[in-house]
DNA sequence: GATATAATTGATAATGAATTTCATTTGCAG
DNA sequence: CTGCAAATGAAATTCATTATCAATTATATC
């Protein structure tokens, strides 16, 4: 399996973006927090470890990680879109709980495979789908 | 089956609210529209037939037709949130044409019953699901 | 019906996420 | 090395939604 890393370089190189410094970094932040991070979040990361860092440069270069391939946007229903790593990671879908925030990544093999006979029925060619069932979790039902 | 409108009076007697002629024209309005409409459709349509109700009391009116029941907030990913009805219509989901914007609602029994069973085995309590496909419809498949 | 009072309204300002602008910097092909 | 287009940072802008606040209005009580 390429690396993350790797897979984005060859992506750059294919599309005629040039290299930057800022933009690796971000990169490189993303790709060490195991967590879904909205851009402020990242913005704030980023901008600890690499003083300077604009805002703005931040959601440009989440937009071109995700035309790559290497990021997601999700979108949890609190108006605010985060990013989730996609490379290496299997599609899920999630659960979120409505109490305390924190979610759920889930995957139902049977699920995916009605939801293309869903589309198959209707003549609809799917791109991606997106899956939230929103609850209280298990922590929150028991305290 | 009681009809909307009662249901509405009868939820604004229980939480004490008061009735009021703005409100009661948004809700008609919107009753009477069969499409998923975003607050800003709403206050065109609104505008037209009853002149001088403003913007935020179509947002502010919208909470409690959800609040009630009656309405349903639903996102399409394109930054505007929309409402559908929610009275005398049967829960579903959608498939969501990237190319037009069109949408088709659908509803799978299976998938409703697999989604509560993954919900189970994470002792998750759902409160409401939201599962959207996109792609590509019918129609721009097909020109 | 008159009156008190608290919810509702309309206009506008404020908020907050995301995008655009533009002058400056920088990567990189030739 | 040079030229030029891409990328950046700071700030301004956009757009949806929410909050503010004085004026209006619904409703319970007299």
């Amino acid at each position: 399996m390429e690396n993350a890393r790797d897979v984005f370089i060859s992506y750059i190189k294919n599309k005629g973006i040039r290299q930057s410094r800022q933009r690796d970094c971000i990169l490189e932040v993303f790709l060490n927090t195991e967590k879904h991070l909205s851009a402020s979040e990242l913005y704030g990361l980023v901008s600890r470890k690499y003083p300077g860092i604009g805002y703005a440069t931040v959601y440009r270069a989440m937009k071109t990680i995700c035309a790559a391939g290497l990021a997601e946007e999700v979108d949890f229903d609190d108006g605010v879109s985060r990013f989730e790593h996609k490379h290496g990671h299997e599609h899920h879908d999630h659960m979120i709980c409505t109490e305390c925030g924190r979610y759920i990544e889930v995957i139902d093999l049977r699920i995916e495979k009605l939801q293309d006979e869903l589309a198959k029925k209707y003549d609809f060619t799917p791109q991606k789908h997106k899956m939230k069932i929103f609850g209280i979790c298990k922590n929150c039902k028991h305290k």
